[in-house]
DNA sequence: CCACTGACGCGAC
DNA sequence: CGTCGCGCCAGTG
Protein backbone atom coordinates (compact mmCIF):
# COMPACT_ATOMS: atom_id res chain seq x y z
CA UNK A 1 0.00 0.00 0.00
CA UNK A 2 1.41 3.28 -0.89
CA UNK A 3 1.71 5.91 1.45
CA UNK A 4 -0.58 7.77 -0.19
CA UNK A 5 -3.61 5.53 0.29
CA UNK A 6 -2.35 4.88 4.11
CA UNK A 7 -2.67 8.39 4.74
CA UNK A 8 -6.21 8.84 2.93
CA UNK A 9 -7.17 5.24 5.02
CA UNK A 10 -6.69 7.05 8.06
CA UNK A 11 -8.28 10.17 7.35
CA UNK A 12 -11.35 8.22 6.83
CA UNK A 13 -11.16 7.00 10.13
CA UNK A 14 -11.93 10.45 11.33
CA UNK A 15 -15.38 10.45 13.26
CA UNK A 16 -17.76 13.36 11.77
CA UNK A 17 -17.31 16.33 14.08
CA UNK A 18 -14.19 15.66 15.29
CA UNK A 19 -10.71 16.53 14.10
CA UNK A 20 -7.11 14.99 13.59
CA UNK A 21 -3.17 17.17 13.55
CA UNK A 22 -1.10 16.25 10.34
CA UNK A 23 1.20 14.76 12.90
CA UNK A 24 -1.56 12.72 13.81
CA UNK A 25 -2.11 11.04 10.99
CA UNK A 26 1.73 10.65 10.41
CA UNK A 27 1.98 8.77 13.41
CA UNK A 28 -1.27 6.49 12.55
CA UNK A 29 0.96 5.13 8.98
CA UNK A 30 4.03 4.91 11.10
CA UNK A 31 5.86 7.42 10.04
CA UNK A 32 6.03 9.81 12.74
CA UNK A 33 8.05 12.85 10.96
CA UNK A 34 6.37 13.11 7.67
CA UNK A 35 3.49 15.34 8.75
CA UNK A 36 4.95 17.76 6.26
CA UNK A 37 3.82 15.19 3.39
CA UNK A 38 0.95 14.41 4.97
CA UNK A 39 0.00 17.51 4.17
CA UNK A 40 1.09 17.29 0.60
CA UNK A 41 -0.89 14.42 -0.57
CA UNK A 42 -3.85 16.36 1.02
CA UNK A 43 -3.26 19.13 -0.71
CA UNK A 44 -3.71 16.97 -4.29
CA UNK A 45 -6.65 15.62 -2.85
CA UNK A 46 -10.01 15.13 -4.79
CA UNK A 47 -11.92 12.44 -3.37
CA UNK A 48 -14.76 13.75 -1.70
CA UNK A 49 -15.27 10.14 0.12
CA UNK A 50 -12.57 11.49 2.52
CA UNK A 51 -12.53 14.49 4.51
CA UNK A 52 -9.54 16.12 4.61
CA UNK A 53 -11.07 18.90 6.13
CA UNK A 54 -10.42 17.53 9.51
CA UNK A 55 -7.08 17.46 9.28
CA UNK A 56 -5.35 20.36 11.44
CA UNK A 57 -2.25 21.66 12.31
CA UNK A 58 -1.32 20.92 15.62
CA UNK A 59 -1.31 24.37 17.37
CA UNK A 60 -4.87 24.25 16.73
CA UNK A 61 -5.36 26.42 13.79
CA UNK A 62 -7.41 25.31 11.05
CA UNK A 63 -4.49 25.06 8.59
CA UNK A 64 -4.58 25.28 4.50
CA UNK A 65 -7.10 23.99 2.36
CA UNK A 66 -6.07 23.29 -1.89
CA UNK A 67 -9.54 22.99 -2.75
CA UNK A 68 -11.52 26.47 -3.26
CA UNK A 69 -15.24 26.52 -4.24
CA UNK A 70 -15.61 26.62 -7.88
CA UNK A 71 -18.97 27.35 -7.70
CA UNK A 72 -18.95 30.15 -5.40
CA UNK A 73 -16.30 31.99 -7.90
CA UNK A 74 -12.47 31.94 -7.57
CA UNK A 75 -11.84 31.98 -3.68
CA UNK A 76 -7.78 32.55 -3.36
CA UNK A 77 -5.96 30.32 -0.60
CA UNK A 78 -7.75 31.97 2.14
CA UNK A 79 -11.07 30.96 0.03
CA UNK A 80 -9.83 27.24 0.80
CA UNK A 81 -9.08 27.79 4.09
CA UNK A 82 -12.65 29.53 4.94
CA UNK A 83 -14.27 27.12 2.89
CA UNK A 84 -12.35 24.61 5.48
CA UNK A 85 -13.37 26.43 8.29
CA UNK A 86 -17.27 26.29 6.75
CA UNK A 87 -17.46 22.40 6.92
CA UNK A 88 -16.24 21.88 10.02
CA UNK A 89 -18.88 24.41 11.02
CA UNK A 90 -21.62 22.30 9.50
CA UNK A 91 -20.48 19.44 11.59
CA UNK A 92 -20.84 21.33 14.92
CA UNK A 93 -16.95 22.25 15.79
CA UNK A 94 -17.01 25.57 17.13
CA UNK A 95 -14.00 27.37 15.81
CA UNK A 96 -12.61 30.86 17.33
CA UNK A 97 -11.22 32.81 15.14
CA UNK A 98 -9.31 30.20 12.87
CA UNK A 99 -8.53 28.06 15.94
CA UNK A 100 -9.73 24.81 17.56
CA UNK A 101 -9.47 23.62 21.11
CA UNK A 102 -8.19 20.62 20.09
CA UNK A 103 -8.39 19.49 23.71
CA UNK A 104 -12.18 18.83 23.07
CA UNK A 105 -12.66 18.17 19.41
CA UNK A 106 -9.03 16.08 18.66
CA UNK A 107 -9.79 12.04 18.58
CA UNK A 108 -8.75 10.28 20.93
CA UNK A 109 -5.69 9.12 20.07
CA UNK A 110 -3.79 8.24 16.61
CA UNK A 111 -4.08 5.19 17.03
CA UNK A 112 -8.28 5.36 16.45
CA UNK A 113 -7.17 5.85 12.98
CA UNK A 114 -4.57 2.69 12.34
CA UNK A 115 -5.84 0.58 9.97
CA UNK A 116 -5.09 -2.89 11.70
CA UNK A 117 -5.25 -2.42 14.85
C1' DC B 1 20.34 10.98 -9.68
C1' DC B 2 19.79 15.66 -7.49
C1' DA B 3 17.31 19.62 -6.13
C1' DC B 4 13.50 21.61 -4.94
C1' DT B 5 8.93 21.91 -2.63
C1' DG B 6 5.15 22.26 0.67
C1' DA B 7 -2.65 22.13 3.44
C1' DC B 8 3.61 21.22 8.90
C1' DG B 9 5.93 21.21 14.02
C1' DC B 10 8.24 23.17 17.55
C1' DG B 11 11.40 25.60 20.28
C1' DA B 12 13.17 30.40 20.98
C1' DC B 13 12.21 34.86 21.93
C1' DC C 1 -0.60 35.70 23.54
C1' DG C 2 2.41 36.27 18.34
C1' DT C 3 6.24 35.73 15.00
C1' DC C 4 10.54 33.68 13.31
C1' DG C 5 13.65 30.25 11.95
C1' DC C 6 15.12 25.87 11.12
C1' DG C 7 14.07 21.04 10.55
C1' DC C 8 11.37 17.60 8.34
C1' DC C 9 10.72 13.81 4.23
C1' DA C 10 8.02 11.57 0.24
C1' DG C 11 6.84 13.25 -4.24
C1' DT C 12 7.81 15.59 -8.46
C1' DG C 13 10.51 17.13 -12.42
Amino acid sequence: MSLSNAIYAAVRRIPRGRVATYADISRAIGHPRAWRHVGNVLNRNRDPQTPCHRVVRSDGTVGGFGFPDLSAGNLAKAGGTARKIQKLRHEGIRIIGSRIDLRRYRVASPRSLVISH
